[in-house]
DNA sequence: TGTACATCAGTGAACGCGCGTTCACTGATGTAC
DNA sequence: TGTACATCAGTGAACGCGCGTTCACTGATGTAC
């Protein structure tokens, strides 16, 4: 069994990374294998040893960022997701709809980047999509002050105005423009999620 | 001079027209020139006597919604852009996360079909963009109930819940999940522009 | 311990299909006379 | 009014490029003896 199943693994994590940022800078159609392959540091035709085919690395990028770019932006924001308290939805809020993270196309949630692309992908790449959402959601309900009444339908609606004020923020040309919608979603998310 | 103008602006507006609905329903890339001509009832070739290229279409078939089908959606509404009244805000945010609204993929808003294509688009098709999201803020925003403060950031937040409520519901494979979210941000929408 | 072997990740050339775009041609119809 | 002409929207074949995928081959390295 040459080559440790640990250098396999490697190279396939390096792939997903590769394609995660690669496929929310350009999209999943813009990105070729060639691109990925190549940003990974390897070499066109190895992709198949890896993956069935696009569509299939196009799911694991997705799915990856919740356990892998994710975990990093959370801890950036201060959210321990194994000891969550009260303040920590704020926290939420307040990162996700940030100039910082509105800046960082390659980082960013692929929920910001890819939602035209994924309403269009295999089911699979769908049930990633929704784990990030039932994650931001169960985050945001968890995480909310104590005396809350409707905690999941703000939880739901809060997820709402995070995504679409950065989907919106990202796809307007006048960057003024841009900030005013991010800006008027952050203060509405921060009183939906406030008691 | 053969063939009247109003016979060449016909047809340009019958490829026009089969563009926006197709694009909405499969994405900018998944559309081929050929099947927007064949919609169109004509032949690929004769394309290009009507647009520079394809980009160019697409940038007329986003631009198109806000007069075109979008104005029959407005009028489905009860909303008239030429006599706004303090109740229309509220049946503007009705009628776009509405059930049927979600359902209607052919006809719906560019900006919940296509927002990823559009972030990747030429300047001119997110211009059109643009000025679809300007349009619905300024109804919005005008037709709030009379003693509302912070109108518009209250309108530009409740433009970014319409959006992002509709992007994620769109997207969601899990049908339930997905009429939760749409239901939540309209509720939140509703306590937004109330006063 | 050292060496031959087997495995399989990685390589890069080649294939083949699809699609945007071009082009020479057609023919419907408005206009000049 | 009728007819020849000119124009240009429309046609459909052809081009050419790009990219997903395949394939025969290479060579690094773990294992058996």
């Amino acid at each position: 069994m040459p080559y440790s199943a640990s250098h396999r693994d490697a190279s396939r994590a390096k792939i997903v990374e590769a394609a995660r940022m690669l496929f929310n800078k350009y999209g999943f159609q813009n990105v070729t294998i060639d691109q990925v392959m190549q940003e990974a540091g390897l070499t066109r035709g190895g992709f198949y040893n890896h993956f069935k085919n696009k569509e299939a690395l196009f799911s694991e990028a997705v799915s990856s960022f919740l356990m892998g770019r994710g975990a990093e932006w959370r801890q950036d924001a201060g959210i321990d997701i194994s000891n969550l308290k009260p303040e920590m939805a704020q926290q939420m809020v307040d990162a996700y709809l940030s100039s910082k993270h509105l800046g960082d196309i390659d980082g960013q949630c692929p929920m910001i980047a890819l939602p035209s692309d994924v309403a269009r992908a295999d089911p699979e790449t769908q049930e990633a999509f929704q784990n990030l959402l039932t994650a931001m959601v169960w985050l945001l309900e968890t995480a909310m002050p104590i005396n809350q009444a409707n905690r999941h339908q703000n939880a739901l609606a809060s997820a709402a105005l995070c995504v679409g004020g950065m989907v919106l923020a990202r796809t307007l040309p006048d960057s003024e423009l841009a900030e005013d919608v991010r800006s008027a979603a952050h203060h509405a998310a921060t009183q939906l999620i406030s008691a």
